[in-house]
DNA sequence: TATGAATGAGGGTTCATTCAT
DNA sequence: TATGAATGAACCCTCATTCAT
């Protein structure tokens, strides 16, 4: 009977708590987006989270630490939703212009994110091998199973599946890091880029495809 | 007698300079790619490259320098040889696999240094700006001309130029990351993305193509 | 119902909060006797006595106090027994020996105890005047008193009282100290040390004493 | 040829070297035996030693390797001197008188340095090896040599042998204790603690010894 | 010009203590 | 009274840069 109140302020807390880790992660992946990982000092993202600097080690182990919690939280948004399971189904082209819809969209979502991991993703290993499980693995492997059963069902030609997969990759992975460059084409085109992508992959350049 | 070698040619002191300043560039190269520009000690680059540390102030202002230096040595290997000048007068495909040949080999060559350096371009806008320049816009041009000739020489199909030719760069920049991230599938198979790439653009992966 | 507690008698409540302090000394004396003073953390002795951190603060004023606890129940080991009273009225030598036998037990008892605070002594004025107090003077005055009356009664040659009881003194020191720093020897023969001391101290080293 | 002159400049570097070397370990260890290891700052024995915070480690490892020199520099004082050594051929008490002499000069000339490290002795074990073997089995060995000797001389009746040798070890390490933490009697009668303590140790304190 | 020791600002991290619940 | 999260002062150490030799 005694504990009965306690539940509320249970919850509470764990929600107070949840909101504080957000806050400090938005903070983290603003500053470090900003100024690069190591030019963004604890003590600026405390202030930005509007915390005491020791707080943040409540949270998070160390600065690094940090990294990857704003990486983990960007791997939630990757969750593959309905829309692109339904779309596999249905004919080549239409689940390529969806799957790629989806991937812009979530580039742009988490383009404050990756900007701050992206350089790090370089340099540590750790780091390096969660970006490359969740940016290219993962939809490399899902993409190669596609490729496969597009090739069977006569919609795709015979090609190298893993190598062109990986192309395809490629163009994910450089449309990222250009936008992240801060590419004027691309920021404004960035709407028309899933439909141009599917064409190029599909039609090629050549004048005499398509007929 | 200690002074003998002031009679020295002049030139000999400057093969001299070249040299070392060459040396110290190297060590950089080398060690930031391995561990990061921040990880990267002076001390570290001053070791290896077989100097004292204040020596390296004497060639570069700072240690950022060192990267404007390493940049600008990679940009040498970038000038457009004369066998991919020519494969412009030619037809369109075969000169996108020698211009892809042609890219796929100082991606390659400048690995070390790109490693070192492209981490920081995200952070840094110098860098950023230079590596921009170099790496995208520079081709971009030369692409745009091309694919605008092509087309109107109706070897290429009316498309969005700039947007597809930013797709087509998108894909260098992803191998150039891909291959650093340590993909295995690309590093295997390297030689053979050339002639992959170029059929995948042309082509397109729709049976229906090339009849 | 929740308040059901509190018509206890105030005596248990009493007792508890006896228990608790207990419970946090024994835990500090080791977690410092184990780390160091400054080693230690109060979070790391809270765990050991499975309160919360803030807690220990119910109890003691700050983390320096927590050594002040644990030197005055050393204290409390330090009464003189009934025996020792006793051999007070007996002769010198018998007297010395279960004096000696006395302090090696409260050294072995208190030794947790006192490899905690020992350091601290020659650190802080408080602690060490309370040290000094407890384990010099008061043994100083009882010794000085004895000797003298030794002497007087002609058991003891004429020596120079204070200082002699200053040298006997440190025996006592250094045993705790040789002890604390884990001395094999003195480990194994512990229980030989007090009738070893007395006879050095009663008839010294040399041959042609004693016969 | 050219080199000839960097001889002396070559020497006047390791004087310099040196003298800052001995400079920080003066100030650290005036400072860390006034404040204790933990309470004593870099900051504080660079300021009194007039470097900055950063020259101190280019000359020690870290702050822990500061105690370590202290000690090793004491270590020096150790070395065993000429006279001491004579006086093991003559007579026993002689010879402790003068070992005893010995010892509490060393004492009292290291006493800062002592007064600094004691503290940490015992609390790490690198620390308490170190001090092991130089304050007690270096010691005791000797003692234990001596005293078989002289016991096999008849000149000390029969003993156990290392028993006994700790004790009097024990009464070396109370005595730099007790000073340690300022006995006014010590302090007062230093230079008459060999004549006693040879006194007690040979012909202990009972009245019908010495007949 | 090369050297490498001295410099000292700067930052990640710890942890005793407080206080709202 | 017990809790344990928040606090923020304090400190060791690193390392780019300078400069006397």
């Amino acid at each position: 009977v005694c504990d009965a109140a306690r539940d509320e302020p249970r919850s509470r807390r764990a929600r107070l708590r949840r909101e504080r880790e957000s806050r400090i992660l938005d903070a983290a992946a603003k500053v470090i987006a900003d100024k690069g990982y190591y030019q963004a000092t604890v003590r600026e993202i405390a202030d930005l989270a509007d915390v005491a600097d020791g707080t943040i080690y409540n949270y998070f182990e160390n600065k690094f630490d940090l990294l990857i919690g704003i990486m983990s939280r960007v791997a939630e948004l990757e969750r593959l939703p309905r829309e692109l399971t339904e779309a596999l189904e249905t004919g080549a082209q239409s689940f390529f212009v969806a799957a790629f819809h989806d991937r812009m969209g979530r580039i742009r979502q988490g383009e404050e994110a990756l900007k701050a991991i992206l350089p790090q993703v370089f340099v540590h290993p750790d780091l390096r091998e969660q970006f490359y499980r969740q940016y290219v693995v993962r939809i490399a492997t899902r993409l190669e199973a596609y490729v496969q059963a597009q090739i069977e069902a006569g919609q795709i030609r015979p090609v190298d599946v893993p190598l062109t997969v990986r192309l395809v990759q490629s163009m994910f992975v450089g449309l990222l890091v250009l936008r992240i460059l801060g590419d004027e084409v691309l920021r404004v085109a960035w709407d028309d880029v899933p439909e141009a992508l599917a064409e190029l992959v599909f039609d090629g350049l050549s004048a005499r495809s398509r007929e």
